[in-house]
DNA sequence: AAAAAACCGCTACTTAAGTAGCAGATTATT
DNA sequence: AATAATCTGCTACTTAAGTAGCGGTTTTTT
């Protein structure tokens, strides 16, 4: 990316966001871009595959990106992230050079930078801000990780749901709009939470009955967060959010 | 540990085999025992309790350790890392400074090595040779959860089983014990693959009638590799293994 | 040596969750 | 405007997995 690109307003915008870059002052976060190319990927593209090898990670402009692994057996699969402006990504690939260990799939339109894997290796040794900031994000992420799979393991797919729910309501009150998720298919909720389309419109149908949700058509509300709460209780602690959210 | 710790030998040998500590040389590696502090722990020890704050690492010298989380509701819960010498804990807080996200037991009677977290933190600094070395080991252990977590949501109870088994198998063609828990109750075994004891036992039983397993009171050993390895065939790669046993 | 605790094997039962399939509604494509 | 594709709501059915419980064995503790 040169310097006199018309991308690079809206890059240093994202970057200003990210828990990761945001902490860099103006000339390293320079220097880092020029390295960068821009992308800009239509909804539902394939980024890469599991089991490819990781040349570049990306860096989310704008837009939702999907890691996810699939059964080739069912055709089932399971959202590990579902991630946003701000977001880095494979983490694990940039962590130890393996090949990518899920898909990755585009949601939106999508604008992204790239960045060989060997030149952000040594951004971070050269600069050490940046590898400081990237500790917490990485925990971050494997903190998302380990609950995901408690949640699998010790909560049945009716609290999943809500869990998910209240998960994307975060900060304010009066925001009844799961960011990031209020405008999925059942079917891509039903990946999120390690289920089938099936047993989420079940779910869903159940808490319309009761007054919790508004749905339409992709489209899903919180009516009344009270009762959402009341019914995780205690059960389980929604404490792991993005760091990015916090 | 003072220099003329009778321990220090133990140590530097643990040391020599982790994957993080092993490429540092003797004086550096001196250096980070010296402000260790040695301790040993009769099996069945909970070390903290998920929540709590975390204060220091720890470096497995010898026995096992498993981090683990509990349904308070059922009683029951999830291994979501089963550590052994050479390994470091609890590597999540370590990267963000929160409070534990899970509860550390120990299995065996082992030996650890503790350090306050901002000491780890200063070396990490201090040593860039350390610095790189770890990042490996973190990208092991998210592949790790990343696995896990898509073989509960993707795999039935039989599966996980045969992908434990096979996952501890490790190295050696005739090896036909399962290192690390081969010597575990089924109890211990149902909550490492997320389920209960009963289906553990029932899917036993069944490999052990198609003569692919033999077992007795808190043992088991393959007897059938090829059989075993049929069973699971192209279902999963069972490619995600300990990074130090690669 | 006796008592207690842990572990295993097994039976019978319950249920959450998944499969299959379809019709109507909405949105996208030609 | 017509056709195709996607999404939703729902019914009926199947099954894997979990619950409960008990008797017998082995191990540990007293």
């Amino acid at each position: 990316m040169t310097k006199s690109s018309e991308y690079m307003k809206k890059a240093l915008k994202a970057f200003e966001q990210s828990p990761v870059f945001s902490g860099l002052d103006s000339n390293e976060q320079q220097k880092i871009l020029e390295a960068c190319s821009y992308q800009i990927l239509p909804p539902n593209t394939l980024l890469f595959n599991q089991g490819d090898p990781c040349r570049t990670v990306y860096f989310i402009i704008s837009g939702r990106i999907k890691l996810q692994e699939v059964d080739p057996e069912t055709g089932r699969n399971l959202v590990l992230f579902l991630l946003s402006e701000g977001d880095i990504f494979e983490v694990i690939c940039m962590l130890d050079d393996g090949p990518h260990s899920l898909d990755a799939i585009t949601l939106d339109t999508c604008e992204v930078l790239s960045l060989p894997i060997e030149t952000i290796h040594r951004f971070i040794e050269e600069t050490p801000k940046l590898n400081k900031a990237i500790l917490p994000y990485l925990g971050g992420q494997m903190r998302q990780l380990a609950n995901l799979a408690a949640e699998l393991s010790l909560t049945d797919t009716a609290t999943r749901l809500q869990l998910l729910l209240l998960r994307h309501l975060h900060g304010n009150h009066s925001m009844r709009i799961p960011k990031l998720i209020h405008d999925l298919s059942h079917e891509e909720i039903a990946s999120m939470i390690g289920t089938v389309r099936a047993v989420v419109n079940r779910h869903i149908q159940h808490l319309k009955k009761e007054g919790i949700l508004h749905t339409h058509r992709k489209f899903i509300a919180v009516k009344n967060l009270e009762a959402l709460l009341n019914k995780v209780e205690s059960k389980f602690k929604l404490a792991t959010r993005n760091s990015k959210n916090s």
